[in-house]
DNA sequence: TTGTTTGGTTTCTTTTTTGTAACTATACAC
DNA sequence: GTGTATAGTTACAAAAAAGAAACCAAACAA
């Protein structure tokens, strides 16, 4: 394995199309936004919480461990008092940034247009 | 009005996040699918629902008329019987098209990833 | 002993999303 | 009159996702 991920997923379990296989993985609001803010790098779990805003615990901590199962995230443990955990993006998590690009860049033209309407 | 859409959008009505204001027009999977299939041309209700695969109808005619108020879907109904209603992207719709190709392009990867793993 | 901190888990409730099935309009064919 | 076809709508039920709040562990500080 050349790649540190967690791709012991059967192909025929994959949609044939390539979006919905996309959207397996990525389906979600909250994956996106954990994305979206592990991208830059490393954080803690508070900080993500706090960065993402809006998430509720129970829900943050649920995103994480299936992102981490699907060998987008990885958990780092520290093993001191308090508990410190850090996450961080695999390769493969690090791969989808061209999509969140598309995202971001879609999103900027669009709050341009709207503002233009505005006036 | 130099484009045919529906941006009477307040945009402080809009998150201060690019991303996430994608997501706001494009975060569920069935518009996603939507999307997908609606790229290469117009399709009638029935094609739509019958390539998107899964989507009840209650389901996609919600979707098509949120689209529709978003300015992303535009809706043409003929006065024939039994009646044809057709459904296409408008400007704003087909210029999600490099968001699309992104997700395609990862899942495409991504599949590939999948299957040399499980060899 | 009690309080503090971080990163959780657990239980219960609410909200959102989705599904199922029945019902509709319309005109034409039989 | 009955059946057919398309593109819906409506009412009701179920499932999935999310939110709120309480609880927990561990070590250190006061």
């Amino acid at each position: 394995m050349t790649e540190t991920t967690a791709l012991g997923v059967s192909p025929q379990d994959l949609p044939a199309c390539p979006v919905e296989t996309t959207l397996r993985l990525i389906g979600n609001k909250w994956e996106v936004l954990v994305l979206r803010d592990l991208m830059p790098g490393t954080k803690r779990f508070g900080e993500l919480k706090q960065s993402i805003g809006g998430v509720s615990q129970k829900v943050l901590t649920a995103k994480l461990r299936e992102m981490e199962a699907d060998g987008l995230v990885e958990r780092h443990v520290y093993a001191e008092v308090p508990p410190r955990v850090e996450y961080s993006l695999t390769p493969l998590g690090r791969s989808l940034k061209p999509v969140l690009d598309s995202l971001e860049q879609w999103g900027t033209a669009y709050k341009k247009k709207v503002a233009a309407a505005a006036r």
